[in-house]
DNA sequence: ATGTAC
């Protein structure tokens, strides 16, 4: 027993949207009850893509009176956006084009940065370095081919889809790192500490949207085409909801109508319709399919022969997967995600979300730099 | 997650 004199006492309740068949990581659930037990916590919600993390579990929001930026983690305004190329199917030479983005490696050129910055109003002390690049973990650039749609999004099928998942970069990471260790495990949104924050943290959501903008126009440019945006949708942030702060880890926005969910190199991708009418989920649904098996346990699961790994850069698709960081190649191998599918029929079975859109992957772009 | 800390 113990006394908070921050709003609620005891355990926000926990609510979980999904079942059984999307596989869920009992360190997972161990985290998301953990974090209900922290000062001010209003309600938590799982998602089906629900994986451990660092300082809490990645594909949960957090409800609280509190602004805890350890929840929303290093990668600032991280996020999946959409865009559909204008180029048809019949005109891509899947080689060749996977040859062609490798100008992703560059990012944008100083001078080019610096204006688009500008024009974002994102204009002082401000990284221009690893603006226009994807960075590594998790994020790609993915080539993708609409293989099934109702035409409602304006999508049909055969079109080719740039799905870009990156973030804030080093810009993020240095707001989160330039705080006082105290900070990062949370504070009262009233004091300077958070004014600060939150304004630090608008320009990184800002310039991790710039960024997946310009990662999908060079990547149009180099393919000699250009892009119509289709969503953008942030999955690590905290914002004002209901009076309270709203922290997404790995969960989209499901308050801006489409969103992408986010499948695999050997899976499909999908674009769902939110219609937000569950309060409890707090406005929030899964961003992908979700970590199935950690990085380390990945490299136990890949024989490194050389015929293995060859195999990891060609799809079930047909696809091309471009990675030349050997470890990456496995970190992010097909089997280290759950199946998007379950995750999908997840969220529409408690009303969070309709699919409008299923898409595959044709190339899934990570680098072509060397060994790390 | 990070022009990466140990």
């Amino acid at each position: 027993m113990g006394i908070s004199f921050s709003g609620r006492t005891g355990r926000a309740p926990v609510r979980h949207f999904y079942t059984r068949d999307s596989w869920i990581d009992g360190r997972a659930e161990d985290q998301l009850a953990q974090v209900a037990g922290w000062s001010g916590m209003q309600s938590v919600a799982g998602f089906p893509d629900l994986h451990p993390g660092k300082f809490g579990p990645v594909g949960a929001a957090f409800l609280a009176d509190r602004i805890y930026p350890q929840l929303v983690g290093t990668d600032i305004g991280c996020g999946m956006g959409l865009w559909r190329l204008d180029l048809p199917r019949r005109k891509l030479k899947l080689d060749k084009a996977a040859k062609r983005l490798e100008v992703l490696e560059r990012g944008t050129d100083p001078a080019q940065a610096a204006d688009a910055l500008a024009a974002a109003g994102l204009t002082g002390q401000i990284g221009e370095a690893g603006l226009g690049t994807i960075g590594g973990g998790n994020h790609f650039c993915e080539l993708q081919t609409v293989e099934e749609t109702d035409g409602t999004a304006g999508l049909h099928k055969g079109d080719l889809c740039l799905l870009v998942h990156s973030g804030s970069r080093g810009y993020g990471a240095q707001i989160f790192d330039g705080l006082e260790d105290s900070w990062k495990a949370g504070f009262d949104p009233q004091s300077a500490a958070g004014n600060a924050y939150l304004a630090l943290h608008a320009r990184a959501v800002a310039w991790a949207r710039l960024n997946r903008r310009l990662i999908a126009e060079t990547a149009a440019d180099a393919l000699g085409t250009t892009v119509t945006p289709l969503c953008d949708s942030v999955h690590n942030s905290v914002v004002a909801h209901q009076g309270h702060w709203l922290h997404r880890k790995g969960a989209a926005e499901a308050d801006r109508g489409l969103v992408p969910l986010a499948g695999s190199r050997e899976a499909p991708s999908f674009l769902l319709a939110l219609p937000d009418t569950v309060p409890e989920a707090l406005s929030s649904v899964s961003h992908g399919a979700g970590r199935r098996y950690d990085r380390a346990s990945m490299h136990g699961r890949v024989r490194k022969v050389r015929s293995e790994l060859e195999a990891l850069t060609r799809t079930r698709f047909g696809g091309r997967v471009i990675c030349h960081d050997r470890d990456l190649l496995i970190e992010e191998a097909g089997p280290a995600y759950k199946a998007p599918e379950a995750v999908l029929a997840d969220l529409t079975a408690f009303g969070l979300a309709t699919p409008l859109a299923r898409m595959v992957p044709l190339i899934t772009y990570k680098t072509s730099g060397g060994q790390r």
